[in-house]
RNA sequence: GGAUGCUUAGCUCAGCGGGAGAGCAUCGCCCUUACAAGGCGGGGGUCGUAGGUUCGAAACCUACAGCAUCCACCA
């Protein structure tokens, strides 16, 4: 027998080694269609969070939710290589060693770093785990393998033969921690508090000065103009002439273009072509030289004189003295502005000429909207995400993929040194001088591969003919940018098709004040400390089941709390009806004809719950189906059948219908809880009698129309009605609950041995049926209940007329909108019916109402 | 400067065209042999504000306010 408490740590022990160990989670079954999905792939940076229980749980409640309906469920695992995280955590694990990765040189780092991903690699499969996810570990990939490097290269050689891949001298974001370019999506913009520095230029040929404002003056060796507006009257009369650049002396042109804005600042803005995209392009306009004034740190080079080799912030504060002496400093105001800082280092990112490898995005993206345009789109849940992909596609600036980093995939191109060619290829060509590039690729690079990449692509394997496309992806809405947009132009330029067929946005989990789990707040919540309090599957029910699809949620112990009595109850009912079963007991098929009223209602109710329950498990809606088997667990199940069914079993009659329906109820319930908590409903599911081997062999329960019917269910619904309104009064007047009552109804009731559960449930101590009516009285559509307690005619003349009021109002507000053409000509036909039935009804209860204030004259 | 989301019971959140819901908290009564991590019952809401559309609006539209997030090259 189960014992009296769930406990999840003793459910949860071995479970998962079983499942694995007898192959439940390998695909290939060739005789039922197949359905796929790829893991988000963790980082091997370090241990799961939250996040990634966001990520992955709804993967595995769809995963053994489709092998239920019948699926060849392919669930690829596994993990990116993360180059540029990883190698910062690599780097930070040095440093405390004293040694920098230079002191190590390219192999020995790499050989650390490959050191660091097994030992992360491991701690993820633990958690995996864990967590349960049902991944198919004989395909499991890591980005960095072989056949993903191979991808790689294929991808990165197409590309540049096509003419998409270039290499080129352009101003990207550098970041001087790491010593690496970054894409734009690796810089974070925050509003950070700095200084404008407003400086006097002299004009030459004249006595003038104009005031030019720079946040930057560090970059002001680099100038090569200053630039007005043309339309600007203030300056229209110098253009032309040269300016004094008060850093370095230079005399540099004073130019106009209508790209100054005359609003901001004094309307004049320095030039500095390499460290400034926008001044870039106005050199490019003009020809003006990029020179450039930061080495790799972000110190200052050769440039910038007498501040050779000081860092770029000493460097500022120094110049902004010395221009400060020599009088050509007008103020400094505080300036609010928005300032890049490396996604990975934290560093304020700093803009520069640089020659990288960039991919032409333009064709891609254009073929995405094109995509998105046709019925073989994408599909976004919720749908308003797709805005976010179609937004990034419009305005998608070149991609920068080259990395000065060690870990990653190191692009496939070959510099000659003898001859100054360069070739890109799969294989390092052969002869004398060939060297190749020392920069790897993005991170993203290899995980924009990731779904055809996993299963075989470039080749036309078995599992990539089988199982590409993908059927469903899901992921947080943070990272639409960095890798659903990757992954769909990539796919669709190489496999020509799109990757997958749908993609669920999950929204962030916070911590309990609604802030973002973060590092530097140290808010951030192990799993594993969860996991231990509450057990797996109350996380996993919890974090699915907590806000609506594509929000926000927060982490609550509350609710956690809640998921874990939630399963508590079920254990028990499961436990109740195992009592009851007994320990020999056989299940049997149902006897549809020997159906008592009751159960009628709780097949028919179970019947609606599973129709329902399934239709939001197929819009991986998961709030809104464990939502529906929540009330049906509760309400209709254990606070209603589950009880009403101790009386029908003390009565004997009927036990074996009464017994095979508590089997099949409790049975089903177990099966749709356990996509969303698979450790207790295995438990649970193999302490029935009759079950297989695993619940992981099972299917899902199937609607039966035949014993969903609404008419079978109003009786269940009048008890409950009963039930509810004399508990009701008892409390009302004072009476404990379980006082003694008398009751009659005023026709026969329309269900033998009604006594026997209002004995039990209400200490009716008295049924009478066709009695003559004394006492406080309920009105329901067909009969009408009163309490024969003593006789208060005021107090029941007063609740009669309470009740007449509120279905006068009731009736009035009936008649009014059957009454209304406008109803009846637009509202749906059912809902016209609906309110039909409730018009007559009421009018029912009403008259009886009437009849009974009527008695009382 | 653009864009999106949120604003519903004390708290955390569902609902998103046909009669205001859940969990927790609160109050009252119950150790009833599935469950006290429980049962039963109760109280608590002009659904941010103002207009509009509709027979009917918490839900749709418009404006406004507050909060949050994302994007963007204002030197």
């Amino acid at each position: 027998m189960l014992d009296k408490r769930y406990d999840p740590k003793a459910v949860e022990q071995g479970k998962y080694q079983t499942w694995k160990e007898k192959g439940y989670f390998t695909a290939g079954d060739k005789s039922k269609q197949p359905f796929s999905l790829v893991i988000p792939p963790p980082n091997v940076t370090g241990k799961l969070h939250l996040g990634h229980v966001m990520d992955t749980v709804p993967d595995d409640i769809i995963v053994r939710y489709k092998k239920m309906m019948g699926y060849d469920v392919l669930w690829v695992p596994g993990m990116d290589h993360a180059g540029i995280a990883t190698q910062a955590k690599v780097e930070e694990k040095l440093r405390k060693q004293g040694i920098s990765r230079y002191d190590l040189g390219r192999e020995k780092f790499l050989e650390v770093a490959w050191d660091w991903k097994k030992e992360y690699a491991n701690t993820i499969h633990e958690q995996w785990a864990k967590i349960g996810l049902s991944v198919d570990y004989t395909r499991e990939r890591f980005t960095l393998d072989e056949g993903l490097s191979e991808a790689v290269k294929k991808v990165f050689v197409t590309l540049y033969e096509e003419g998409l891949i270039y290499q080129g001298e352009k101003i990207i974001n550098w970041d001087p921690e790491l010593r690496t370019a970054l894409s734009n999506v690796e810089v974070l913009h925050s509003d950070d508090e700095g200084e404008f520095f407003y400086f006097l230029y002299d004009i030459e040929g004249t006595s003038e000065q104009i005031v030019v404002a720079t946040t930057r003056p560090e970059t002001m060796f680099g100038d090569t103009a200053v630039f007005v507006n043309p339309k600007d009257p203030r300056y229209a009369k110098y253009v032309g002439h040269n300016v004094i650049n008060p850093a370095n002396g230079e005399s540099i042109p004073l130019m106009a273009d209508p790209y100054v804005d005359v609003e901001f600042g004094t309307g004049a803005m320095k030039c500095t072509p390499a460290h400034d995209p926008n001044d870039f392009l106005l050199a490019k306009k003009y020809g003006f030289p990029f020179i450039k004034v930061l080495d790799e740190s972000a110190r200052m080079n050769e440039k910038a004189g007498e501040y050779q080799g000081m860092d770029r912030y000493e460097c500022r504060k120094a110049l902004v003295a010395r221009i400060k002496e020599q009088g050509h400093l007008q103020k400094i105001e505080k300036f609010v502005h928005s300032v890049g800082h490396s996604e990975r280092s934290g560093a304020v990112v700093e803009p520069m000429l640089s020659k990288q490898w960039f991919v032409k995005m333009k064709p891609l993206a254009e073929r995405v909207l094109a995509q998105q345009a046709s019925p073989d789109k994408v599909e976004f849940l919720p749908a308003r995400f797709e805005k976010v992909l179609l937004r990034w596609m419009n305005e998608v600036d070149d991609w920068c993929i080259s990395r000065q980093l060690w870990w990653g995939h190191r692009i496939p191109a070959y510099h000659n040194e003898l001859t100054g060619e360069t070739i890109v290829s799969m294989e390092a060509p052969k002869g004398e001088g060939w060297k190749q590039d020392e920069d790897v690729l993005d991170t993203w690079f290899s995980s924009a591969l990731w779904p055809f990449a996993t299963l075989g692509w470039p080749h036309k394997t078995p599992d990539y003919d089988r199982y590409f496309p993908t059927s469903v992806l899901n992921t947080g809405y943070d990272i639409i940018f960095f890798w659903v947009a990757r992954m769909v132009f990539q796919s669709e330029h190489f496999t020509d098709k799109a990757p997958f067929k749908t993609v669920v946005i999950h929204g962030l989990i916070r911590d309990e004040q609604g802030r973002k789990m973060s590092k530097s707040l140290g808010n951030g919540i192990d799993p594993i400390d969860v996991i231990d309090h509450y057990g797996v599957d109350a996380l996993r029910y919890f974090i699915t089941t907590n806000s609506a699809p594509g929000l926000d949620m927060r982490y609550s112990d509350e609710k956690l709390q809640a998921a874990a009595n939630y399963l508590n109850k079920i254990w028990n009912a499961t436990r109740y009806v195992e009592m009851t079963l007994g320990e020999d007991y056989v299940p049997t098929n149902i006897d549809r004809k020997a159906l008592g009223a009751l159960e009628k209602f709780i097949l028919s109710r179970l019947q609606a719950t599973i129709k329902k329950v399934q239709s939001k498990m197929d819009e991986y809606n998961f709030l809104a189906a464990s939502g529906i088997l929540y009330d049906f667990v509760y309400d209709d199940f254990c606070s209603f059948y589950l009880e009403m069914s101790k009386v029908s079993l003390a009565k004997k009659e009927d036990e074996a219908t009464v017994k095979a329906v508590l089997y099949k109820a409790v049975r089903e319930i177990i099966l749709m809880i356990y996509p969303y908590c698979p450790f207790i409903a295995e438990e649970l599911y193999l302490s029935l009698p009759g079950h297989k081997d695993s619940i992981m062999l099972e299917s899902y329960p199937v609607y039966d129309k035949a014993l969903h019917s609404p008419k079978a269910e109003k009786l269940g619904a009048l008890l409950n009605a009963i039930l509810s309104d004399v508990r009701g009064y008892k409390s009302a007047k004072g009476l404990a609950p379980n006082a003694s009552i008398r009751l009659a109804f005023d026709k026969a009731f329309p269900f033998k041995g009604i006594e026997d559960y209002l004995g039990r449930f209400l200490f009716a101590s008295e049924v009478k049926e066709n009695a003559s009516l004394r006492g406080d009285a309920f009105v329901y559509e067909d009969t009408t209940l009163t309490i024969e307690e003593d006789v208060d005619v005021e107090t029941l003349r007063a609740s009669l007329l309470a009740d007449e009021k509120t279905l006068l109002f009731e009736v009035s507000r009936g008649e009014k909108m059957l009454g209304n053409p406008g109803f009846l000509a637009k509202a749906p036909k059912e809902k016209v019916d609906a309110e039909k039935e409730k018009l007559s009804a009421n009018q029912a209860k009403l008259a009886a109402v009437r009849a009974r204030l009527d008695e009382l004259k």
